[in-house]
DNA sequence: CGTGTGACCGGCG
DNA sequence: ACGCCGGCCACAC
């Protein structure tokens, strides 16, 4: 269990109204797809309740949907729905992208959805400590 | 500054 | 079991 979690979860307050264009909710969202370790998977709603947000599991969505323009890479392919399906997978390149990238972390997808969702279930409140 | 929308989630008919 | 609807927050127009 490691506590290298705040290092990337400092909110960006700097000055109220004084919004940053480098950080955003967004960049708080990538932080926390980045140390998904390789082989697991977490939902939306686990990230927003992480980020204190759950009831806005939709915003996660959206993040990863700007994900791309990110300057460092997202491992979106590890964030799906609650039921383990790759909801986002239209969102890659290519329609397979997101499997394929499961695939390299033997992860194992069937008809869309994440085998074994449950066991190779990640939750960033649970593992990063909340 | 108002309105729409989204890779979700949970509740209710 | 299935489908619809509302909510919540940030962002683009």
């Amino acid at each position: 269990m490691k506590k290298l979690k705040n290092n990337l979860l400092k909110k960006p307050a700097e000055k109220p109204g004084t919004l940053n264009k480098e950080y955003s909710f967004f960049e708080d969202v990538y932080g926390v797809v980045r140390q998904i370790p390789k082989g697991r998977v977490t939902s939306y709603g686990a990230i927003a309740n992480y980020l204190g947000t759950k009831l806005s599991a939709r915003m996660v969505g959206w993040a990863m949907n700007a994900a791309h323009s990110a300057k460092l890479k997202v491992p979106a392919h590890r964030v799906v729905n609650r039921n383990g399906m790759l909801s986002g997978k239209a969102h890659f390149a290519t329609p397979t992208l997101m499997e394929e990238l499961l695939a390299k972390e033997k992860i194992i997808v069937e008809e869309d959805t994440i085998i074994s969702f449950e066991k190779l279930f990640w939750d960033p409140a649970k593992e990063l400590g909340l």
